[in-house]
DNA sequence: TCAAATGTGGGTAATTATACCCACATTATT
DNA sequence: AATAATGTGGGTATAATTACCCACATTTGA
């Protein structure tokens, strides 16, 4: 059985989360990336799951968005073991 | 105010949770290690709160530990607004 | 209609994690 | 006591993220 890209699922599904947030606090990129220090591009990039993001990365999230790092990871996925 | 470093504490108290799993389970950092495809003086030092570990890092730990992600950031921390 | 805001995505130097070593002290286990 | 397992921590080349650019298409709203 071919298990897809577990990482570039996760990533994926994280990026969701994020934009969850994001849309839901009507809050730009642009302005997201000001409460994070981060360049609004990257957040975009994030958001596409096209980025394999470091712990203070998450942390600067949370923090933009004044929520709780776990929130970022509440979603639903199945944890193969390959 | 001096806030006193947010990263180095949210990396801490992701260790710290990584070694609440790690000990349940009673692995040593070698037997975790295996799980993970991870060497186990890096656990080590993640659990340490040493490491800036990457998303798919975290999905690697979660796996070995065949637990959600987020119960790695299930800790009690208040989000700081610098 | 026109300007401002936003979304989109490509690129780069510098920083940093990763993925491994190795060695040795400490703690079980027989 | 001797051996095995484990904990501990330092080091390094490579690969990747970060922290920024820039440009332009699209959307918003005055």
């Amino acid at each position: 059985m071919v298990i897809l890209d577990d990482k570039n699922e996760f990533l994926r599904l994280f990026g969701e989360r994020l934009g969850h947030f994001r849309t839901e606090q009507k809050l730009s990129f642009r302005e997201l990336a000001l409460n994070c220090n981060l360049d609004h591009s990257d957040i975009r990039k994030i958001e596409k799951g096209k980025r394999n993001i470091q712990l203070s990365t998450i942390l600067e999230l949370a923090k933009g968005l004044d929520i709780h790092p776990k929130e970022l990871f509440d979603f639903e996925m199945n944890i193969e073991k390959e």
